[in-house]
DNA sequence: TACCACATGTAACTCGTTACATGATTCA
DNA sequence: TGAATCATGTAACGAGTTACATGTGGTA
């Protein structure tokens, strides 16, 4: 049992879901390829801790529907109380960052432009997301005991997670802004 | 060449070190056990991307220090302008926060007091590191020339997602509050 | 007395990615 | 006509973790 099966038997404990299904879904808060989602839902089916429904469409391919079983949610329920393991962050950006006094101040810019472009359109992605969320509950927000609450916490974790990326970004501008001024006003002093 | 070789192509560059100091340096923006440390940095060594120098110690083990090639920096600095990989994140605290739904109202608060805790904890660390780099330049900040500039921002945005995170965690805890205290209304009037 | 910091290395394993494989439907 | 979406699967490889292995000196 490893972090990926428990993410799959959380999603799972919400509603059934085809190997297809989850593979979109879990891109919020884990990403995983289809070639080590599909094994790991036959072995957990194996396994007994999940269940799935052959269903038979027409113009696109069959799907498998899996569930949760008791024994997978027993499981489940019992590996939530244990304590987590530290969070991994493996982010090539960040490599680059560390060694941006490589290159000149243009490119460290475009370099950061580009960041905030890129999480710019991600927020863009989360708002709509949180307001389709917001739409299918009448106050507003899921309630606790719906099964959509951790799913909608974890959404606006990620939009604040973003803006604050932006933020950071736009500072880091402000400063390589800030050097390159004080470099023309040099070149100025000195002609 | 995998991220992690040019997370230490972008260290070395900085200056020189031992296997053991990378692993520690490593640590703010890409995790890596010594034993995926060690072998890399001897192959990238027969690649000639890396020099060492085998420098004796007594009373400590001996200690090889690394350095960057010419040939290092170059691929290095090809690597940089290159665009990179989507971030990933691997948090199994957020798989628990999805099926936070199965647990009871007292047993999320406590996952999400914890969490803050463990995020104060770093934040406090954080601080500390930062205020070391700062004294080590008189105008406060490193210069974006400096071999220090890149680590510095790094600190900077750890320290704004961790201060984000734990922002977060209160904000679900209100929800949390909220909501029991709802219960605890009705719980009132049916009495 | 037991653990932590220093310091490096290998072997066996699990986790995760890339590539191979198939095939209908819809949209630009 | 070419790409994207739906839908599932396997094989080979690369990345990353755990465990094994060694040894001194400091400190709680």
């Amino acid at each position: 049992m490893n972090s990926l099966a428990y993410a799959l038997l959380s999603m799972l404990v919400r509603k059934p879901c085809s190997g297809y299904e989850l593979k979109h879904l879990l891109e919020v808060f884990w990403q995983a390829k289809h070639s080590q989602i599909y094994p790991l839902l036959t072995k957990l089916q194996q396994d007994s801790l999940l269940t799935y429904e052959l269903v038979e469409q027409s113009g696109k391919p069959n799907k498998k529907i899996y569930s949760i079983t008791d024994k997978g949610l027993a499981v489940l329920q019992e590996w939530i109380s244990c304590k987590s393991a530290l969070p991994v962050i493996r982010d090539e950006f960040l490599i680059k960052v560390y060694a941006i006094w490589l290159v000149d101040t243009q490119s460290a810019k475009r370099m950061f432009e580009e960041r905030i472009s890129l999480f710019r359109k991600q927020v863009n992605y989360r708002l709509n997301e949180i307001r389709g969320m917001e739409e299918e509950h009448r106050n507003g927000i899921p309630d606790i005991s719906s099964r959509s609450f951790g799913r909608y916490i974890l959404f606006q974790r990620k939009l604040r997670q973003e803006q604050e990326e932006i933020e950071w970004c736009e500072w880091v501008l402000a400063l390589l802004e800030e050097n390159q001024d004080s470099r023309l006003e040099e070149v100025k002093r000195n002609t």
